[in-house]
RNA sequence: CGGGGUGUAGCGCAGCUUGGUAGCGCGUUUGACUGGGGGUCAAAAGGUCGUGGGUUCAAAUCCCGCCACCCCGACCA
């Protein structure tokens, strides 16, 4: 058998054991010590801390947070806040260890840095504001303040601006595994929203964005690099593209694990394989045209105190997709990396309309798109003092509000808002709707004008959506949990702390830049939300605590044990790493345990199968008894079965 | 941050309305029987009832403050 069976399949590299070499019952110290090996461990359940339970504590709800916890992975010690018990720290370094090697192999360099960062360091990123209650403060006895680090780019963007002097020493790519910490407003299902979590963030360095040792080289890389990290644990997964948010940059995907349960929503085309989350998806072509006759007279309805638009159409008899819900902003500036003429002529308009149908969803990166401008949703004052009624808004507003009204707003009108036919709308002023709103009719002259209106994809995608990437395809909709996510952060980082570096040509230019992040902890709750049923997890065998799990049906014979001492000699001289559970129980409580706990493999031994020098094999994700196995297949058996799971 | 809810033994819960110093299941310990899917019987250990104050002869129970935690929403590089 190759001595790499769990490699298989993929450009291995060099495989030193997981967890270097490990001394067990099984393994006097001489012999593993001596070299590299990929010897496996073999644990003794009696040695060890798994507390499994019946039941889940009462705060569990996602099935990844029930079965970790009932099966002794891990303990609340506050809100957000585990324990790692002894199966969980082991899934944990599995997992790490993936990471490790893809991201070296890509060219990564791994460092710690620094939970407890002085605030100072985020001033200059302005990311002390901008995080803002989602940092972590502590203050010493001094008085100063330093932060919980929730990522590290100002810190390790400051420890290159002091160490790297020259272009000649990038591109570099440096990564660290450790903890971080986010104060969520509300942490939740467990590990995957967690204050304390364990992540791997990368960090890249370069001078240039094409070419090589450029930031869309590195980008790349590690798109690779993940794509083989997500395949090795054993995960389903699908890479899709992503607004890059609030740190900034100009591209990013994110790594997502399939999954039910997830709480992010993601559209796949199913004919190009075109995969984006919901605020990036891109529709095809739809088609609005503004131009549909009226289709009755204008009509006001009173609609008072009714608090969103499901409530006033079911009160005025309209279906949500039959209102215009127009939705104003206020312009905060021109939009960096937008390409084309902003809207608005020759001044910068004060507000943004953007009007989609009731039952859409307006896109705040598409109207920055369209407009040309930085938006963000209007101060509610500000808007009524410049007349518009919030709540009531129609798209009549564009000629009619702000100081002398024409220029101070624009509108843009999703495709699916344009059509003609029927449309109720706002009325513009409180506790009123209009039905027979139309386009031409209503808002006149303006709505030609394009400095000022303009037909556009402003609005969330949706399943059922064309698909942008292939002609007559529907967008479907999938959930989703993020494990990962990559960015090309360009030089905000590094303008804002002065990373800058002389290149050949002797000019001073900041340092581009990449971030890499992987939730290690979240990895692994995601991979039991993906991978479990009724009994318990069912662990890919990549990152399973334990490869096999051998079941001692009678913890006081020297025959039993004997056998599942030799079988576990055998598994961990393949590399496999075992448990042998030796407890004193029944054979109920350890099948029930061994189900919960997950490992890919059970072996009993038990006199049944004794009788025939047999044990008894059984996969956890297969239903059923099992089979017995000779003692000389077992070892095959097994790391077939492992790596099936794979 | 808005709304709802919960704090009683390691875990899951009852008791609170109508005050009288705490109970159930699981788990744990001891013994016996049992022994291939959370077994049976017997005995036992284990609780400042989140916390501070108030009312009362008497508070888990009623009143006030605080804290912690959970759920829905907002939020979520």
């Amino acid at each position: 058998m190759s001595r790499d069976w769990f490699t298989a399949g993929r450009a291995a590299p060099l495989w030193f054991g997981c967890f270097g070499p490990t001394i067990g019952p099984m393994q006097p110290a001489t012999q593993s010590s001596l070299s590299r090996t990929n010897r496996g461990t073999v644990h003794h359940w009696r040695q060890t801390l798994i507390p499994t339970t019946r039941e889940a504590p009462a705060d569990a709800e996602s099935p990844s947070h029930v079965l970790l916890s009932r099966a002794g992975y891990i303990r609340r010690l506050g809100a957000g806040i585990y324990d790692y018990l002894p199966l969980a720290w082991r899934v944990l370094r599995k997992v790490s260890q993936i990471v490790r090697e893809e991201m070296e192999a890509a060219g990564g360099s791994e460092l710690l840095l620094p939970a407890m960062l002085p605030i100072e360091l985020y001033a200059g990123t302005k990311r002390d504001v901008t995080y803002g209650d989602l940092l972590f403060k502590v203050t010493d006895r001094k008085g100063a303040v330093s932060a919980l680090g929730p990522t590290h780019e100002e810190p390790v963007t400051e420890l290159v601006k002091g160490s790297v002097t020259s272009y000649k020493q990038l591109p570099l790519n440096l990564f660290q595994i450790q903890t971080k910490y986010r104060d969520e407003a509300r942490p939740r299902s467990g590990l995957l929203r967690c204050r304390e979590f364990i992540m791997k963030d990368a960090y890249s360095f370069h001078m240039e964005v094409e070419g090589t040792g450029g930031l869309n080289e590195a980008y790349d890389a590690m798109y690779r690099a993940y794509t083989n990290i997500f395949t090795r644990c054993g995960l389903s997964f699908t890479a899709v593209e992503a607004e890059s948010g609030p740190i900034g940059g100009s591209a990013s995907h994110e790594f997502m694990v399939n999954c039910e349960s997830g709480e992010d929503t993601i559209l796949v085309c199913p004919v190009s394989g075109y995969a984006a989350n919901v605020e990036k998806c891109e529709t095809g072509a739809r088609h609005g045209t503004l131009d549909g006759a009226p289709t009755g007279a204008l009509t006001e309805v009173h609609t008072p105190g009714l608090p969103g638009i499901h409530e006033v159409g079911k009160f005025m008899g309209v279906k949500p997709e039959r209102m215009l819900k127009t939705i104003v902003f206020q312009v905060e500036g021109r939009a960096a990396g937008v390409s084309g003429e902003p809207m608005g002529g020759p001044h910068e308009p004060k507000w943004v309309l953007a009007v989609v149908r009731g039952d859409h969803d307006v896109n705040e990166g598409k109207v920055k798109a369209a407009t040309g401008y930085a938006v963000t949703l209007a101060d509610e004052k500000a808007a009524r003092a410049a007349g518009f009624a919030i709540g009531y808004v129609s798209p009549r507003m564009v000629s009619r509000a702000g100081e002398g009204g024409g220029g101070a707003v624009v509108m843009v009108v999703d495709h699916d808002a344009a059509a003609g036919g029927f449309w109720a709308s706002g009325s513009d002023k409180p506790d009123h709707h209009v039905k027979h709103f139309n386009w031409g009719r209503e808002v006149g002259e303006t709505l030609r004008d394009p400095r000022y209106v303009k037909l556009a994809d402003v609005r969330n995608a949706m399943a059922g959506d064309p698909s942008p990437r292939a002609e007559g395809a529907k967008l479907e909709a999938r959930r989703g949990i993020e494990v990962g996510h990559i960015f090309k952060l360009g030089t905000k980082y590094s303008e804002a702390i002065g990373l800058t570096i002389l290149d050949q040509a002797q000019q001073k230019r900041p340092v581009i830049m990449g971030c890499y992040g992987i939730g290690v902890t979240r990895t692994m709750a995601a991979c039991v939300e993906m991978s479990h049923d009724a009994d318990g997890i069912i662990w890919p065998g990549a990152i399973a605590p334990y490869h096999v799990l051998i079941t001692v049906m009678k913890h006081d014979s020297e025959q039993h044990l004997d056998g599942a001492r030799r079988v576990a000699a055998d598994l961990a001289a393949a590399g496999m790493d075992v448990l042998i559970d030796d407890r004193d129980e029944r054979p109920g409580v350890k099948f029930k345990d061994a189900d919960l706990i997950g490992i890919p493999v059970r072996v009993t031994v038990g006199d049944k199968a004794l009788a025939e020098g047999a044990v008894e094999f059984k996969a956890r994700k297969d239903k059923g008894k099992g089979e017995n196995v000779k003692f000389e297949e077992v070892v095959a058996r097994c790391a077939a079965a492992v790596e099936t799971v794979l």
